[in-house]
DNA sequence: AAACGTCACAACCGCCAGATT
DNA sequence: AAATCTGGCGGTTGTGACGTT
């Protein structure tokens, strides 16, 4: 059982957008505790939130490293590159972009590259050519991103793991995909430790 | 100018794994 | 071992901004 602190509570939140008072409140609060105890933060911190809310909107908007601004066109290679290799992971890929949240690239996933892929005739769910030839004049206008897709066309065959919500179709490796060998993409996918105080709540 | 459609993204929801008691 | 809680994740939704008719 949990300590009294850590007790559920019948509380009613509220919901919707963030005004800026409360995300001064937190600012604060978070500045002068540091993050972490988010169940008993809002209250702590006079806020009238969830503590999940409070994590949020912390992580993805009000941390100070945090990279606002359009993502160039490095940041999307990257991010079409690790889809390939991590799949819907967008905490893993995130974690390669610096300054970037899982939330980020979800979004900017789902509203841009997502159709940017399809518009180039590469299925996004697992970066197969859907027919080859189809569209190729799109593809030829982004060479840059069709030069790092030519090579792992059947990548999913190696990482099926990664694309564990999809439906089983994608799971095989028939309708004589080629299956070539992972790109070198020196991504250096190692998960390191997060450089974050421990605090006790 | 108004109505409508689409886009972009912040925020919420449900689920899960791990920690704690 | 079981119950409960927290933090974290991915999927989805709500809504304001913007473009088009």
């Amino acid at each position: 059982m949990r300590n009294p602190c850590c007790k559920k509570k019948e509380t009613s939140y509220y919901k919707g957008a963030w005004t800026k008072q409360e995300d001064q409140k937190l600012i604060d609060y978070i500045q002068k505790h540091g993050e972490g105890c988010w169940r008993s933060l809002p209250q702590a911190a006079g806020l009238v939130r969830s503590g999940k809310s409070c994590r949020l909107r912390w992580v993805n908007y009000l941390r100070p490293d945090l990279k606002r601004g359009n993502i160039d066109q490095d940041e999307e290679d990257l991010i079409i590159k690790l889809h390939a290799l991590l799949g819907n992971r967008w905490s893993l890929i995130a974690g390669r972009l610096p300054g970037r949240t899982d939330n980020e690239v979800k979004n900017y996933w789902n509203t841009h590259l997502k159709r940017k892929l399809m518009q180039m005739g590469v299925d996004p769910k697992n970066h197969h050519l859907r027919q080859p030839g189809t569209n190729l004049s799109l593809v030829q206008k982004n060479q840059k991103i069709a030069s790092g897709m030519q090579d792992w066309t059947g990548l999913e065959c190696n990482n099926n793991s990664a694309n564990s919500n999809e439906d089983n179709s994608t799971t095989s490796c028939s309708e004589g995909n080629t299956v070539s060998s992972l790109p070198d993409l020196n991504l250096d996918l190692n998960i390191g430790l997060p450089l974050v105080e421990e605090t006790q709540c």
